[in-house]
DNA sequence: ATATCATTTGGAGTCAACTCCAAGTCAATA
DNA sequence: TATTGACTTGGAGTTGACTCCAAATGATAT
């Protein structure tokens, strides 16, 4: 697959993806004699992984540490245990203020429904 | 209040305070002949608001726009509550994306968890 | 009276994560 | 054969959201 094709299956700019891999995210993605990139099967799973992570905020820092570890193999896993289980309560974190916001959100909103469908007269809304 | 004592209420920076009042999140905090701020009920409620958007990842811009009409009145809420409802919509597929972060580091975890454990011998994660 | 301290300001600096640019290579088409 | 178009690179620029800095002010403690 050339990068063209990749970008557009995961909706990442092609920009992203060479920078991806200058940063190290991605080792060893196959190039044809003339140096263009043929992404595998094996490019690919990594680059649905990171899009995955990246789209839920998991920071590139992180998502480079636990790629780079995978290269080294077997001895590493622990660590990357550690990695996903960290990022994991990060996310828990994330997940609890959206949440906090969402209530919030939808009080606001049926509130100014109320207001405009005649229910209430009275606006008294206080931010 | 003092801005100090708001900063540790709310869990926010004197400096990002200030930012936030500089662009025109904030107007009309009071001040004391001195001209140091002398937070209000009604500022406390603002940062709160904001400070819990802010968290949850809500972009600056839509809160500047939403507080700046805010201001302005009751003219100003239908456009007021689009925002919310966009906001809202954001928020919603954030939720998306972490969710299933999450259902995807759960399954790696519990993968790592049953090969230390011993309830599984080969060691084939792929990503 | 002097020092300490919390505050003020405008403006510069930082950081993460891209995003863009210019100059070059190569294969395919008019 | 000339040009088009997709690709390459190193490196510079951008964006959002702060974060830091230096100089100044006024209240309080020694």
């Amino acid at each position: 697959m050339t990068i063209s094709e990749v970008s557009k299956k995961y909706n990442l700019t092609q920009d992203t993806l060479r920078y991806y891999e200058k940063i190290g995210m991605f080792s060893n993605v196959p190039r044809n004699k003339n140096g263009i990139r043929n992404y595998d099967e094996n490019s690919c799973r990594r680059i649905e992984f990171v899009k995955c992570m990246r789209d839920a905020g998991v920071e590139i820092e992180a998502l480079l540490e636990y790629m780079k570890l995978f290269e080294k193999g077997k001895s590493t896993a622990k660590r990357r245990k550690e990695i996903l289980e960290e990022q994991r309560e990060k996310l828990l974190e994330k997940q609890k203020s959206i949440n906090a916001s969402l209530e919030r959100l939808d009080y606001k909103i049926k509130l100014y429904n109320d207001i405009v469908s005649g229910k209430k007269k009275d606006f008294t809304e206080t931010i």
